[in-house]
DNA sequence: TAGATTGTTAATCGATTAACAATC
DNA sequence: TAGATTGTTAATCGATTAACAATC
């Protein structure tokens, strides 16, 4: 079961496809599925099983000849291609419902992402307890990072905020910023900024709805 | 400006595209943007300027030669070609924070998404009052949907209940279901499912910090 | 071993980019 | 008009599928 080793090539569209594998194979793991064929495997996931040998090639061997793969061990291996087994050190900060939602999703933590910080400007919202956790003024947060050494920003806040925050986060040091404000934020290149637009799908979903 | 008419062939790549489309025209809009060439409005979006034609010209033709794209004008079409002008009844079920922030989020409402009923089965939820729509027990979720003709439904619930959920709604008589769950859910072909993994997102951010 | 299924190559298909004539 | 920029075609590039020899 060889990872391969050396600089790997992993085209655009392998890449988006390894979170969908990450939540198939977990969910087989749970089921205790032992062993499925790449058809059996790719057929759950609505691809051909052409395309998942082709991908699975990218990062090494996982299958065996005759038999299939092993979902536990092919789940493993999965981990260990996204980096998901190393805990990163996070602050999310706008703790309004997304932010709450994101917080207590235990997902989250399952793939790594360890919130040790919240933050908001709203006086009403300052204080509160939330996991565990007491949310703090944003004016603290620059601080904090720096202090705790946080690697990634979490942005819940409203669009007009999110730049501003991304600064702070940026100006704190952290490795990667999550974005859910609708707004596109910009940072320096040697920082990783994934946006993820929420309202996107409801736009698929209409279009398609409108195409019938 | 004219629309294209008849069936249009619109490949798979482009049509994922035009959320994004969506979102930056808008944002162009409110900012009272008027005229960008395609090289400037790609440039922001982070494509190329041949792109952005190429994908605009499935639909019609929006420019003017030797002037560029009316902002307005250019988002007044991406509107239609979204469907977004039109209204959707949606109910959403599962008002967990997760639930909350979607109920809360005008976004939503401007894209067309018309959120006209609230269902749980947490006694402690049932009943709560939520932007002007009181939670209801969601064994009258299949009643409601008939008598109201809802054509959305939103599943914001547990991973474990989706499946139920969407089995609920899909006999109620939806059209499309936008499902937030975590475990994909399966439906008759003939309703349109638009599953939202937010947790994807954050892998293919631990995916790029690892590779640097 | 014989049957099954992988890993991998080659062929096809689709998407992106480059280039430029059309035209505002 | 001259300059700018589109719409659109042709060329390139990348991704998917088909097929099969390798092998468990």
């Amino acid at each position: 079961m060889p990872l391969r080793s050396g600089p790997l090539i992993v085209p655009a569209a392998v890449m988006k496809r390894l979170p969908m594998y990450y939540r198939y194979l977990h969910a087989l793991v749970e089921e205790g599925v032992e062993r499925l064929s790449s058809q059996e495997l790719s057929g759950r996931m609505g691809i051909s099983s052409s395309q998942l040998r082709q991908d699975l090639n990218c990062f090494g061997e996982f299958g065996q000849q005759g038999y299939g793969y092993r979902i536990a061990d092919l789940y493993q291996a999965m981990c260990q291609i996204l980096g998901v087994e190393k805990r990163y050190k996070a602050v999310l900060v706008g703790v309004g419902n997304l932010g709450k939602a994101l917080i207590n999703y235990e997902g989250f933590r399952r793939r790594g992402l360890v919130v040790i910080g919240l933050f908001d400007s709203d006086e009403n919202i300052i204080g509160q307890e939330i996991n565990g956790l007491t949310v703090n003024n944003i004016r603290k947060l620059g601080e904090f990072i720096k202090q705790e050494q946080v690697e990634v920003g979490v942005i819940t806040t409203p669009a007009k905020a999110a730049q501003e925050v991304a600064d702070i986060l940026a100006a704190g040091g952290v490795k990667g910023i999550w974005n859910f404000a609708p707004q596109p934020i910009t940072a320096s290149p040697e920082i990783i900024v994934e946006n993820t637009h929420i309202g996107d799908g409801l736009l698929n979903l209409f279009y398609k709805l409108k195409e019938k």
